[in-house]
DNA sequence: CAAGATATAACTATAATGGTTACAACGGTG
DNA sequence: CACCGTTGTAACCATTATAGTTATATCTTG
């Protein structure tokens, strides 16, 4: 199967570190964290400062925390990188048979249940913040 | 964003119309009501087969339902078709750096709220039956 | 201007999906 | 038994999102 992409929890990790070593957080000393290319935690950085997560100092280099970091909850991330689009969690199969009362029927009630099994989803992840996660490390 | 297959919706869609029309629905006719091809349905049935959700009678045709539409749940139809595995919803990025003590205890910490938010969602799709489902047409 | 950083475009390899064709196996009916 | 419509699968294809890579432009301070 297809799973939510690695943008989400990148993304987290990169506010981890940025809320724990306030100082000079360079694109280059981030990958070398998450382990990846500095190209993808620049596109990260981007998505976060469009968010208003993070500020980014271009030319000088460097970004931090626009928020406390018990302010920010995973659902605040996972909407920032737009890793699952609203009431698109699922995807429902198009254009069935109208002529059919099963075909007729079921993109709706369907996606009336679907959309409440993502909003559960993401309310559990609406619980989580940065510094809580922060404190249970070791 | 990269969503979860219409296997799902699809299986779903195929439950519905054994339920309801509970003579010979042949792979066929219910791939007209689906709107797909044939072999889409005959994957899908494998797989609702496999989990003791239908059972289809090969040579002379057709398949019927072996529950009561009430007794089957959407969890059951999304674990049928392995739409997601278990714990797996959320990929998270591998081999980061355990020098960094973000990189040290992400994952473990990162995975466990992860895997409450995937429960969530899985909890309210067992709330909701395929009966249930057919009370809400019209 | 030079140095070091961010911003972004373009490209690639990989993998899952949904669909398609083809063919074997099954099971009643004539 | 042979036929016919059905199910069961294998093999293949086009499409799409992802993660990574290279390259280049832009920014900011010294």
């Amino acid at each position: 199967m297809k799973q939510i992409s690695t943008r989400f929890s990148m993304a987290v990790h990169i506010l981890c570190l940025l809320a724990i070593s306030p100082a000079d957080c360079t694109g280059d000393f981030i990958a070398q964290s998450v382990n990846t290319n500095p190209v993808i935690i620049r596109r990260l950085m981007g998505m976060l400062k469009k968010a208003g997560l993070v500020d980014v100092r271009p030319g000088v280099g460097g970004a931090s925390l626009r928020k406390p970091p018990d302010q920010i909850t995973l659902l605040d991330v996972y909407r920032a990188v737009r890793v699952v689009e609203t009431d698109q969690l699922f995807r429902i199969h198009e254009h069935p048979n109208i002529q059919c009362p099963v075909g007729r029927n079921i993109e709706a009630v369907l996606q009336a249940e679907l959309k409440e099994a993502q909003a559960a989803m993401e309310a559990r992840l609406s619980q989580t913040t940065i510094s809580w996660l922060l404190a249970q490390f070791q």
